[in-house]
DNA sequence: GGCGTGACGGAGC
DNA sequence: AGCTCCGCCACGC
């Protein structure tokens, strides 16, 4: 048994418990894809929150490389993270990138030019309701 | 063990 | 809005 020598999975060895490196990704895994589960059908949420929500601030990079090596479930709504900008991360014209447009558009979710307005469609439209009792 | 790459993000211009 | 950099880091050569 490897003790993970990622960076960034040093937290879960610092309680003594051994774990290699593929324990540590499918941990990663995990945690990552719960977090995309949750995202409310009709909303979407950015790569770097999904990977602060997963316990993986500032390393959004990563959810794109988990997301990508995710099968293409159903029940994984892999298609409403998106780059902060509110744009498709995946490239444009390829099949992957018209398969999120269609699985957006088809809950309801404005996409333009590839781009979904984030003020409309993201979480924070929600929290900023939660508190202020309207959008902002 | 370097090195380039990328489904990222933020800052600066 | 767009375009550099730069920090980020797992992966595959």
């Amino acid at each position: 048994m490897v003790r993970s020598r990622l960076p960034a999975d040093m937290h879960e060895t610092a309680m003594g418990d051994e774990i290699d490196d593929d324990e540590a990704r499918a941990i990663r895994a995990k945690r990552i894809i719960e977090a995309v589960a949750a995202i409310p059908r009709g909303r979407v949420a950015s790569y770097g929150a999904i990977a602060a929500r997963a316990g993986y601030p500032g390393r959004a990079r990563l959810i794109g490389r988990v997301l990508g090596d995710a099968p293409n479930r159903l029940d994984l709504p892999w298609h409403r993270v998106l780059r902060a900008d509110g744009k498709i991360g995946i490239p444009p014209g390829t099949a992957g990138y018209r398969e999120q447009c269609r699985r957006l558009k088809a809950e309801g979710v404005v996409v333009k030019d590839g781009r979904v307005p984030m003020s409309a469609f993201g979480l924070d439209h929600d929290l900023d309701r939660a508190i202020w009792g309207f959008p902002i």
